[in-house]
DNA sequence: ATTCTTTATCGTAATATTGCAATAAGACAA
DNA sequence: TTGTCTTATTGCAATATTACGATAAAGAAT
């Protein structure tokens, strides 16, 4: 198969494993990294930024935004990618509780 | 190809994508999220509550426990998965730069 | 010992992901 | 227009993931 039956579970959990997927790879894990602590968003930045082939990092910033997770805003002459703080908001709200239970003892 | 190139990123950022892409599946979100609001961790009691054959839903838990994010104890006649909390402190821990960064204006 | 219960693994088919070279597409400059 | 710079897309090969039936493995119960 191959094919995730996202029929089968909620909107809610199908978002929050969409935003935890486009996370779900280190160069993509760089790249949000970069972001939030450079004060930098140019796309030609992050692509040197991040060792793979320009082509490559592309591929990986298309799918941060369709994930949401960044979106892009064309700045002059290159592409501007920003984080999305509407979304990175409710990625960690929809983590929120886990990261509450896990403060009580453990069950076993 | 198909192979992440691991090498050209930190281990931290490796171990974070390895967290992310673990809960990277609606199935998967769906498991944690039952272990985080139920005092129950039964494997039995897992299978039941996702929609997809036990097979596989055993399959989603190994690669959650491959990612080191619940752990398996043997619990008599079945096994318990439960969280790990280290596992979930480090994984909220490498996440707060990005949760803090996104609270001030963003650049574009 | 045999059977039942519970969980893991194997085998397989379908689909998805990763990576890059080559190339296209778009905006700007001269 | 022509060229240049920046980013996206295409095409492809290699590998990974998802799903499930069948079956194995290990312990409990009878």
């Amino acid at each position: 198969m191959g094919l995730t039956k996202t029929d089968n579970f909620t909107t809610e959990q199908n978002e929050l494993a969409a935003f935890a997927k486009a996370l779900g790879h280190p160069a993509r894990v760089a790249i949000i990294e970069y972001l939030s602590s450079q004060n930098d968003c140019v796309c030609g930045s992050i692509v040197d930024a991040i060792p793979l082939a320009q082509a490559t990092v592309s591929q990986h910033l298309k799918e941060l935004k369709n994930a949401g997770l960044i979106q892009g805003n064309i700045e002059g002459n290159s592409i501007c990618y920003c984080l999305n703080p509407e979304k990175w908001k409710k990625f960690k709200q929809m983590l929120e509780p886990t990261f509450t239970h896990i403060e009580q003892p453990v069950c076993c």
